[in-house]
DNA sequence: AAAAAAG
C-alpha cells in the first residue's frame, strides 16, 4: 500500500504530514502529488472532502524549499473561490509548512489592506488570495507577478459560476507562461475543460469519484413541507429535535435574507445557533465559523457560501430549508455530512412549489430520496394563515385568546417563560416519543447559556442589512414574526402596540 | 427563485 513518504515528498513535510497523524494518502493525493513534485501540470477533478488541499499544498512546500522570496515577487499563487476557502488553505500551509520559514500572505477581501501589504513589501513566498483582491494589489502596484513559478486554480467550476472567469484570465495573464499550473474543479462542464486546455500544459489527469462514498455513508431525505416560512420553520425545528444523533449540522437557505430570519428564529427559540452568508463583515463570518468548529454552537444556518470546499469536519446534519435551486449544489451541501466515511444525515424540506427543482435533484444523482413521513400528497391540512389569525385576535389585544389559539394550531408561539409548550411531535412524523429530553440536548435549558453564544448579538449576528427599501418591509415583517413565528410582542410597546403596525401590509 | 466577490 502507498504511503506519503513513497511519494517523492521532502523530510520536512513528510514529518508534518506525520505529526498530523497522516500515513495513508488519498488517491487524489497518491494520483497529483509525484507528477507535481516533477514539475507536471495537473488536472484534478475532484470534490472536497478528498484531501485534495494536501495534494497540492504538500508538494508545494516540498518545491519551495528551494529558494527564497524577494519582495513583492510571490514565487507561487493559489486561487480560492470564497475568502473562507482561502483561509482554510492557509491553515494547511501553517500546519504542514511547520519546518519551513516560508512567508505566507493571504489576499482576500474584506479586511484592510495594511498587514496584506506589509507582507508583500516582506517577500510571500505563498499568496492565496480570492481574484478581487489579488487584482486590487495588482493595480495599486504593490505585487509583481514575474516571479511566480506555481500557479494553482482551486474549484475552478465555483469560479465560473461565481463569473470569476474573466478576473482568472486577467490573473493569469500576468504570470510568466512558464509556470506550473495545478487546476483542480469538482465537475468538468465544457467551458471549464475549454479553460483547462488552455491554461494546462499536457497535464497529468487525475480523477477522484467521490459519489459512491457519498451515497453510501449519507441518509438522504425529503420532507413534505407547505411553502410559507413559519411552516417551513415549525417543520424544521420538529425535525431537528426528532434527531437522536445529532451532533452539529448546517441549515441551508437559498437567500441571506432567509439565512438571518431564520437564524432569529431559532436563537429565539433557545437553539444554540449561527449564522453564515456573504453580507455578514468578515471579522463575524471568521468568528462564527471558528465557532462552530470549536462546537461552541450546535447550528449554523447559512447560505450557499458554506456549501463547498469549507472544511467542517463532523458535520453529522444537513438541513436544507430550501431546495437548492441547481442541482449540483445540492450534491455540494450534502457532501457537507458524511465525510470521510462517517455517517451522515441530509433532509430537505420540499413544498409543492420545489416538486421541479426536487426532480431534478433526484436525476442529477441518479437516485431515488425516500419522503420521511409520506410524501406532499400526505401533507395535513396547512397551518392557518396569518390574516385570519389576527382578525380572530382583533385589534390590539395580541396577548391573550388568540394567541393562545395560534400555539395550539401551529405550534410554534410561545411565552418565554416555557421551554416545553411548543414543542410537539403531532402531524410530521410518526414517531410519538416524546421529545423533551432529546431536545434538550439540542436546546440550552436555561436561556442565559444562549447568551455567549448570540451574546454580542452585534458581532456575531448577521451585519444589519441597511438598504433603505426594506424599511418599508420592516414593520410588516415584525408584525408576522411575532404573529407566526413564536416571538413575543415585540419588546417596548407594552399594550401599546401602534396600530400601523397591526393593520399595515394588509393591502 | 440566488450566492459569491472589490470597494
Amino acid at each position: 500500500m502507498t504511503t506519503f513518504s513513497d511519494l517523492g515528498l521532502s523530510q520536512k513535510v513528510l514529518s508534518a504530514v506525520t505529526d498530523a497523524g497522516y500515513t495513508i494518502p488519498t488517491p487524489i493525493q497518491a494520483g497529483a502529488i509525484p507528477p507535481a513534485l516533477q514539475r507536471r501540470d495537473i488536472l484534478g477533478i475532484a470534490q472536497t472532502g478528498t484531501g485534495k488541499t494536501a495534494s497540492f499544498v504538500l508538494p508545494m512546500l516540498t518545491l519551495l524549499e528551494k529558494g527564497r522570496a524577494r519582495a513583492r515577487m510571490p514565487r507561487t499563487l493559489i486561487l480560492e473561490p470564497t475568502r473562507e476557502l482561502a483561509a482554510q488553505v492557509a491553515e494547511n500551509f501553517e500546519k504542514y509548512g511547520k519546518n519551513h520559514k516560508l512567508n505566507i500572505a493571504l489576499l482576500i477581501g474584506g479586511v484592510s489592506f495594511d498587514e496584506q501589504d506589509r507582507k508583500l513589501e516582506r517577500g510571500a513566498d505563498v499568496l492565496i488570495c480570492t481574484p478581487g483582491r489579488l487584482l486590487d494589489h495588482c493595480e495599486r502596484g504593490k505585487l509583481l507577478m514575474t516571479g511566480v513559478e506555481i500557479l494553482v486554480i482551486d474549484e475552478a467550476d465555483r469560479m465560473l459560476d461565481m463569473g470569476f472567469i474573466p478576473d482568472i484570465e486577467r490573473i493569469a495573464k500576468l504570470i510568466p507562461f512558464t509556470r506550473q499550473t495545478l487546476f483542480f474543479s469538482a465537475t468538468m462542464p465544457p467551458e471549464i475543460q475549454k479553460l483547462a486546455d488552455r491554461f494546462l500544459q499536457n497535464p497529468e489527469r487525475v480523477e477522484v469519484s467521490v459519489r459512491s462514498s457519498t451515497a453510501t455513508t449519507v441518509t438522504q431525505r425529503f420532507v413534505a413541507t407547505h411553502s410559507k416560512d413559519y411552516e417551513k420553520r415549525a417543520v424544521l425545528r420538529d425535525l431537528i429535535q426528532k434527531q437522536e444523533e445529532l451532533k452539529n449540522a448546517i441549515i441551508f437557505c437559498n437567500r441571506k435574507l432567509d439565512v438571518a430570519d431564520l437564524f432569529r428564529s431559532l436563537s429565539r427559540h433557545g437553539f444554540s445557533v449561527g449564522a453564515l452568508h456573504g453580507d455578514m463583515d468578515q471579522s463575524s463570518r471568521t468568528k462564527m465559523l471558528a465557532s462552530f468548529k470549536d462546537g461552541n454552537i450546535q447550528l449554523l444556518v447559512a447560505s450557499d457560501v458554506a456549501a463547498r470546499g469549507l472544511d467542517i469536519p463532523d458535520v453529522s446534519h444537513v438541513f436544507n430549508f430550501d431546495v437548492p435551486i441547481h442541482a449540483e449544489d445540492y450534491v455540494h451541501r450534502i457532501g457537507r455530512t458524511g465525510r470521510a466515511g462517517r455517517s451522515g444525515a441530509a433532509f430537505t424540506l420540499v413544498s409543492k412549489r420545489d416538486t421541479k427543482f426536487a426532480d431534478a435533484i433526484e436525476k442529477l444523482i441518479d437516485k431515488k430520496i425516500e419522503w420521511l413521513n409520506g410524501d406532499l400528497s400526505a401533507l395535513p391540512a396547512p397551518m392557518e394563515s396569518h390574516d385570519s389569525g389576527r382578525s380572530e385576535r382583533g385589534g390590539r389585544d395580541g396577548k391573550r385568546g388568540g394567541r393562545r389559539n395560534d400555539r395550539d394550531r401551529d405550534h410554534a408561539p410561545r411565552p418565554v417563560s416555557s421551554h416545553k409548550s411548543d414543542i410537539k411531535s403531532d402531524d410530521i412524523s410518526t414517531d410519538q416519543e416524546p421529545v423533551t429530553a432529546k431536545a434538550e440536548s439540542v436546546r440550552p435549558e436555561r436561556k442565559a447559556d444562549t447568551k455567549p453564544q448570540n451574546a454580542g448579538r452585534h458581532s456575531n449576528r448577521p451585519a444589519p442589512q441597511p438598504h433603505p427599501a426594506n424599511d418599508d418591509n420592516r414593520d410588516r415583517r415584525n408584525r408576522y414574526r411575532r404573529d407566526h413565528d413564536d416571538g413575543p410582542t415585540p419588546i417596548g410597546f407594552g399594550d401599546d402596540i401602534p396600530a400601523f403596525m397591526l393593520i399595515a401590509g394588509k393591502a
